[in-house]
DNA sequence: ATTATCCTTTACGTAAACGTCAACCTTGAT
DNA sequence: ATCAAGGTTGACGTTTACGTAAAGGATAAT
């Protein structure tokens, strides 16, 4: 039996749209090596694969990965299956190196998160003080003009 | 009385060397008006307070801040203190987007952490299996020296 | 038939964040 | 006195990650 798979397959530009990235991104990240689609003629025909692929690319980008080195851990995730153990042991250095990397970013995320939290209730502290002041202002015009006009 | 407050500085050389970057960043950051150290003749003094600026500044790199973005924190933030109202909430729309951004970073440290276990384990278990193959290997050899041996 | 919509390649341009000289003080040690 | 060690200001070079424009092919709607 020829079993029809379907396959669900993606446009550039619906990728595109996706992940809010411009096709030209895409297009760089495949002269890069970080993505491979298949084609029709000439036009990129993307899989579910390298869609995962683009997330996981952007994924790293947010972490501070450059495209080499998320290549890098591609081309390892994927020739490991088959690797030696010269392979396979400077993978497990680059995946170590990597924890502790994300590691110092928790560390970072979570002191950072704290400070713009302080800074935010000094913010808001400002601000109540500036609309205080300047609601008392106002009621003080609002005064003087009640007693201008018992006066005049 | 005149308190002569002993306040402790920096060279550049310094502070490079605790922060492990070359003093041209240095140079560069103040130009991009990160920093401002006082000036001894022409040379270069940093105070508690640039040193903790830098710091800043480099654990915004690591999470992804431009310069420019840094800078317009510490800018906000000196400012704020006398700040009016369209100020303030100026930054606290900045704050809480910086928030967003932080919960997101959050969110894609914590996936890549599980996956790089996930990786390291698989790595791991493929490492040994080539160990074990290896070492049947040996002692195959080893047999084979020992029954020639035995023959020859 | 032509207009519009996607898609393509090629190629030059650019912003950010430094690196890398060059050429020049200054200052304490030998 | 000189010389090494550290500091300074230009100024041009480099890498990364795309932007942008030019010139054109393929298909679908009007």
């Amino acid at each position: 039996m020829n079993k029809q798979v379907k396959v669900r397959t993606f446009s550039i530009s619906e990728l595109a749209k996706e992940f809010d990235v411009t096709t030209r991104t895409i297009r760089f990240y495949e002269q890069q090596g970080l993505l491979n689609p298949a084609r029709q003629g000439q036009t990129r025909i993307y899989s579910a694969q390298d869609r995962v692929r683009l997330m996981l690319t952007l994924r790293g980008k947010r972490l501070g990965f450059s495209l080499a080195e998320s290549k890098e851990l591609f081309d390892m995730h994927d020739s490991t299956a088959q690797g030696n153990e010269k392979q396979l042991l400077y993978m497990l250095d680059i995946l170590s190196k990597k924890q502790a990397d994300m590691r110092q970013q928790l560390s970072d995320i979570q002191r950072l998160q704290e400070e713009l939290n302080i800074a935010e209730v000094r913010c808001q502290d400002a601000l109540s003080k500036v609309r205080l002041r300047d609601q008392k202002k106002n009621s003080d015009k609002q005064q003087l003009i009640q007693e201008q006009r018992r006066v005049g």
